[in-house]
DNA sequence: AATGAATGAGCGTTCATTCAT
DNA sequence: AATGAATGAACGCTCATTCAT
């Protein structure tokens, strides 16, 4: 395949590029696919060939670039009678990859296309279940009980992940290391 | 002019009865006007006497439909020493007057339209410092901590204001009444 | 019948005085009845109240406000022997009594209006036989044929009528003075 | 690229004598796009593919379809002592080459468009400068009354482009060969 | 695999016109 | 006579999608 001028990659990977910065800023209703091809300098036939349909352009995104990395891996996520320090290298070592742009395609349409809804139910679940973890290793005394743990649980998962959204959608940021000593108080930390 | 129509109020409101509904659904670009006109039982054209832009009838539904109550009214918002009730209290009474219809509408738009996402600041605001309001009532001893109220305070406001959209976008419901017990803990309440 | 607040005369005259304005800078397709009536300063309806279709306010300004003068009056039109201060004088008393945006409704609209067009050719008729009666009488010997004297009577009568629309359409203006003087010498007055 | 649709020509071709057609019966404003493709026989979508706007229909047939031929070529344009003749044979060999239905369109749509406008200026001016350098050659001893070789080349200009719009106009037609002779003998020719 | 002309359904919007009051 | 809500046909234009090459 020849190398095309303009970009990077290859067509299918400029293509995908495009895609997600202009479904990133405009939203994907918004977003014609022949501007796609025009940002991505192929021509508009090209597009379909690789993506017959447009909502496959939404699939192959959330598929192909955003990755829950599995917690498998024998990661000492948290050190017994520290629960802030837990919740905060959570923080740091997110087991979502995916861009910025990435996030706001996922939080806007996962309102309206299921299987993008489907990929963050998904992703929601993989962290909140790291958070759970962490909490009950960093407090193995399970000191106050499991539903007061898992409150905070999700709502550490919720500022994590969304905080990004939440700050352009309020105008204010909240910061997840303070939320996290806020936690860990909270659970007599 | 004809008072009543076919449905229950009069043309004007169940316009935007309609465009409520669909635009919470579906979302405001892939909801066709004719179909506003449709479910609201007037043809096309008077969408159009009313609303001359299609965009006019999302700023009248946020201009029209979303409330925010003043603060100034004598409101006891908190006892002393007792945070988690307070926050649980204005949970209850949450200054946001709008319907779940309203607040998907809010908060998927406010993305891409400036008009929305200014209405919702105006609303985060409020909240957010009728949180911090009743926590320092609640809590007239923690003035040395002024950080930790505030992100409390934000946290709380993050999870009231969003608790819809956060479950329908993560499949999973945070209690506000958990988090403000949470949050409460964490002040020492 | 009341007087209306911002206009001079009535709504009917009003209404009328808005179209030739609007008809003249726009054009009849391109401008909308609703415009009329706004600048007329009379409600959508009332248009429709005196000039039940849009076609009938070109009409009705063709017909009351394009007026021929009738040449049958004791006009002595030229004195024989001076054939371009016969013509001279005929420029300054055109009878064609209409404004400037009559005429450019007039010329525009007549392509497509077989109403307007009538009108335009009964003006013409009148004019070139103005234009002629002066001729012959200036030059009493018929100097010249016949068919010369008709040729400076058209040309001299394009020239007279369409002058401000030459101008418009070409960016060169003609003075009908000129043509005057150079039709009287080739007719060797 | 299908070569060849089912008419004459390929199908931007088409498209454009389908409007030229139609503006120059109908007007520029009365004609819908959708009836310049029924006429064309190509879909309606096409003709925005072309143009995608319908204003790039008119600028495009104004472009493409008034050619100016340039003066500078060696035309002997008038042989001296014969300003009639030198008149008429420019007559012959208008430098304006376009149809009757383009000229309708000049002049029609000049009125409200700006394009249409300037274009129609710069004819003019091209044809003006012709007949005054024709006049000039053709009555070398003529140098002292610049003044009425002006008004004669403005006349005779004025007659030749708009002789048919004249004659439509006022349902009078004036023969440009008859104002050459009459231009001819005032200047003494 | 690559291309861009071709297609047609559908969209937002306009507007002359009607009509109950 | 006066009003403006109501109506629906038509318009300019967009766009996902197809397909011959």
């Amino acid at each position: 395949m020849r190398r095309r001028g303009r970009g990077r990659g290859d067509a299918r990977t400029r293509i995908l590029d495009a895609a997600e910065e202009l479904f990133a800023a405009d939203g994907y209703e918004a977003t014609a696919t022949a501007r796609v091809a025009r940002r991505a300098g192929v021509p508009k036939g090209l597009v379909f060939h690789y993506f017959p349909q447009k909502i496959d352009l939404l699939v192959a995104l959330v598929e192909e670039r955003t990755h829950i990395e599995e917690p498998g891996s024998p990661v000492p996520e948290g050190s017994p009678g520290d629960p802030a320090g837990a919740l905060a290298r959570l923080a740091r070592r997110l087991p979502l990859r995916a861009s910025p742009a990435m996030r706001r395609i996922l939080f806007r349409e996962a309102d309206t296309h299921r299987s993008v809804r489907d990929r963050l139910h998904a992703l929601n679940r993989a962290v909140l279940h790291r958070a759970r973890t962490a909490l009950e290793i960093a407090l193995p005394g399970a000191r106050g009980d499991a539903a007061r743990l898992e409150a905070a649980a999700a709502t550490f998962t919720a500022v994590l992940l969304y905080q990004e959204n939440l700050a352009h959608l309020t105008g204010h940021h909240v910061d997840p290391d303070a939320v996290a000593d806020l936690i860990a108080r909270s659970l007599g930390g």
